[in-house]
DNA sequence: GTCTATAAGTCGATAGAC
DNA sequence: GTCTATCGACTTATAGAC
């Protein structure tokens, strides 16, 4: 690998470890075991290196995200969807630690990231649109744009939630599993009744994966 | 006001402003007028004002909320509760832009925080339970939790969520109105048939003020 | 209580040798 | 591409005079 991507990847696992605001380029460097020279050799600054994270970001979501088949949009599509979206918080999960802070000090990211924003809003409402067409919700029309952007605080925002209430101010894995089942379980008043059932095997099975033993994140293993 | 109390008045100003990790202990003192050495003789640390703010904010907000009425519990003490809510979190609306990082530099605050959200989680359970025998809801027992948890996620995640989609990174009076639209939205599903007529009016009161012409912050007549 | 002056440390970033 | 060495700006916090 290449040192410029070595310094993009231990990035990004020190700032989901510690916090952005807590790694500095000189800790990014002896992690790596290279000098603060050679660092801004490969970055202008920290801001660049944030900047090329990002990019990834957004990358990444556009290569695990299929757009949605022209064909039945299920429940299960829509889960497919939500998976993916938690995953990739996870994944980039320090984005979302103190993203006022991150964005107010980066007008160019900030742009970057309302663009991006519009973007996944729009496909939300399509998403939840395709799902009144197949039946699976019955929602009136001038409550889908607010339930879908409901929804949307709620993604953007579980990691910090999350953070908050933890003891040790940190997230787990199994935290992801229940923001997916917070999300499901605003949906849930919409559910048709044949959608429902199917609701309530979608529950158990998150719950399921909520509840698993918590396991202790290694920090290796997330970083290399 | 003694200088004591100033300080504290002049940074809640300056944090709501800039946010609390742009604002040093020399700016606090610079905007006063007086020395760091004289803020300092007044507090240990910048960590010490920060837990004097959050018990001023504990305090506020105890002595804001009457604690409901043994009487009826209508869809307007459930209001009054949320108004309430939000404009506390709009007076302190520094701790909410970047709770995680925060807590996570204070565990004595942190744990003075999970503390405070037991309580008030707690108290939106028995609003809704309230609601519940009042007919004004109708909730499954066992939703009423996961829903009074979900209006929680909002409320604390609303300052933050609205900053982060400002262009300007900032958030406004009128941010507060559309939090508690917010709130009443995600209840709706749960509203019987005559409730729903007082939500219309409810929803179109907040609306108005929601979409009043926006106020940019006056900096003088937020901080004296 | 309040001031001036300053220590001690951190962090981002650069210059210049190899 | 990588290193060593270091600068300058900023921040917290304290010492000691008034």
């Amino acid at each position: 690998m290449k040192t410029k991507d070595k310094i993009i990847h231990a990035a990004l696992g020190l700032f989901n470890e510690c916090g952005e605001r807590n790694v500095t380029t000189n800790h990014i460097a002896a992690h790596l075991g290279i000098s603060p020279g050679n660092l801004y050799y490969h970055f202008r600054n920290k801001e660049d290196i944030i900047d090329s994270i990002f990019d990834q970001y957004v990358n990444y979501l556009a290569d695990n995200f299929q757009p949605h088949s022209e064909g039945d949009v299920t429940l299960e599509v829509m889960m497919r969807y939500l998976d993916s979206m938690f995953e990739t918080m996870w994944r980039f999960r320090f984005l979302y630690y103190s993203l006022p802070s991150l964005l107010s000090r980066d007008p160019n990211l900030h742009k970057k990231y309302l663009k991006f924003q519009e973007i996944s809003a729009q496909r939300e409402v399509d998403l939840l649109f395709s799902l009144q067409k197949n039946n699976v919700v019955n929602i009136q029309m001038e409550d889908l744009d607010e339930l879908a952007n409901s929804i949307k605080v709620v993604l953007v925002s579980w990691v910090s939630y999350r953070t908050t209430i933890s003891k040790d101010a940190k997230v787990y894995k199994t935290d992801i599993y229940r923001g997916i089942l917070k999300t499901l379980f605003m949906m849930k008043p919409y559910f048709t009744e044949q959608a429902l059932v199917d609701y309530q095997h979608m529950r158990e099975y998150y719950l399921r994966l909520a509840t698993a033993e918590t396991v202790v994140p290694d920090i290796n293993g997330e970083l290399f």
